[in-house]
RNA sequence: GGGUAGGUUCCCGAGCGGUCAAAGGGAGCAGACUGUAAAUCUGCCGCCUCCGGCUUCGGUGGUUCGAAUCCACCCCUGCCCA
């Protein structure tokens, strides 16, 4: 084995808490270390929040080590309380399958389900399900005190706004998981997001008390933006992996416009790319800064979609940003050159509806090919005499809209 | 179960009979400045057939010329007591 990837993990800016680090160490140096992970079902694709988990997932695996993919189904029947305020909504049993399916097909992409140390999916609904509760409340729960449980940081919060006793179990079912994976399958190491670091030393408590053997965790950093917000968040909601959801040309732009401060630790978080080139492309501090963000855009779009979605996002940003327009993103529109811009701006959803769409126009945000739109009652015909033209909206969306009459 | 405080537009949070599509902040979008960055300043920010109209303030029914605001019942949540 070559470098121990907690020091790649390290390097790279991973790792948030571990529990018996030095023991940790000697063990992933050591042995091939079955380790796992748990993702919550809650929709049909998994997003930006996922894809640091999903890559330390990678780099254990080409490291040596072997990764357990835990769908939470089970689990996302109860909804974890941790960092939410509110109840979550119960899922029912077909939604999950239906999700769990979708995140193997994305979790492919980046560790392999084949070969030697392949990795596994599995769902915690095919154990939790049949627990028995009396005998899970004499097994598992009496090794829980609630006095412990009430001063871990994720119920904490939960204190103030209220939390129902079905959340409240949540922390055993999670460390039963870990438990029923350590005696199944010889898994002895948890990661995942900061956010589960409770229930994951719950986890690692009850196996050490049920089966007097090591267990470990550890918790990875969230990316956020520089005002301590969790990055991924778009206009349209989340950033999804799935490309029905974001399109690869949002995708991408997301990351061409990532703030400077972020570019670096997006390199080193979401690629692969060698320590030593993001440092040389992360030394300037000035405009220049901007070939580090194409080249972030490029590499995680080409990680999640593949080389030819990577290719024609960076095309069509190319051309939308340095005037041709050949390559833009396209929307065929059932309309005619007669009527409204307006409508034709929703028709090509660049607004969510008329008045929005006129409020931009109202704001000088719209032009057509290189026109300004002036009013909100202009016609299309005003400015394009031909069945194709260019809708700008604001600086960064550019479409080459086609009419289909 | 009893007492008590609440449920407001994407989020937080004012409003407590007309002047309320509803203060303020955040998020978001657009404009200026820039580097498809950040910061800053400005505008927008329920929907429409847009000088007007329509639908919103937990739910359902009332009172009133008129309700987010008052009344009744119901649902949900916090806190205190059992």
């Amino acid at each position: 084995m070559a470098r121990n990837v907690m020091d790649i993990l390290r390097e790279r800016g991973f790792i948030k808490q571990t529990i018996y680090e030095d023991e940790l160490y000697k063990k992933l140096d050591q042995e091939s270390v079955v380790f796992y992970i748990g993702f919550d079902p809650t929709a049909d694709s998994l997003h930006i929040g996922h894809y640091i988990p999903i890559m330390a997932m990678a780099h254990m695996q080409r490291a040596g080590h072997k990764p357990i993919a835990l769908i939470g189904g089970g689990t996302a029947m109860i909804g974890d309380p941790s960092g939410r305020s509110d109840l979550r909504t119960m899922m029912t049993k077909e939604t999950i399958e239906h999700n769990s399916n979708k995140f193997k097909v994305q979790m492919q992409r980046f560790i392999n389900f084949e070969g030697e140390n392949k990795a596994i999916l599995l769902n915690n609904a095919d154990w939790l399900l049949n627990l028995n509760y009396i005998e899970f409340i004499r097994d598992i729960g009496v090794h829980f005190s609630v006095n412990k449980m009430l001063t871990a940081e994720c119920f904490k919060i939960r204190m103030e706004t209220g939390l129902t006793f079905l959340e409240f179990n949540y922390m055993p079912m999670q460390a039963y998981d870990f438990l029923f994976l350590n005696r199944n399958y010889n898994c002895s190491l948890q990661l995942g997001g900061n956010d589960q670091w409770s229930n994951m030393l719950a986890g690692v408590d009850l196996i050490r008390r049920k089966e007097q053997k090591d267990a470990f965790c550890m918790t990875f950093t969230l990316l956020e933006t520089s005002e301590g917000k969790k990055m991924g968040k778009t206009a349209k909601g989340a950033l999804w992996l799935d490309k029905d959801k974001t399109s690869p040309y949002d995708f991408y732009q997301y990351f061409r416009n990532v703030e400077d401060q972020k570019v670096k630790e997006c390199l080193c978080l979401l690629t692969f790319m060698d320590m030593a080139e993001i440092n040389e492309l992360t030394k300037y501090q000035d405009e220049r800064i901007n070939t580090a963000k194409e080249r972030l855009a490029y590499e995680v779009t080409r990680l999640v979609h593949g080389k030819e979605e990577a290719d024609k996002a960076r095309e069509m940003a190319l051309a939308a940003f340095a005037g041709a327009s050949d390559n833009l993103p396209t929307q065929t529109v059932k309309a005619d050159l007669n009527m409204p811009v307006v409508d034709i701006m929703v028709l090509a959803g660049v607004a969510d509806s008329k008045s929005q769409a006129r409020r931009l126009i109202e704001g000088g945000g719209v032009s057509i090919d290189e026109a300004k739109v002036e009013s909100v009652e202009d016609l299309l015909s005003k400015y394009s005499s031909s069945k194709e033209f260019v809708l700008h909206k604001g600086k960064k969306v550019h479409i080459k809209v086609v009419l289909d009459e």
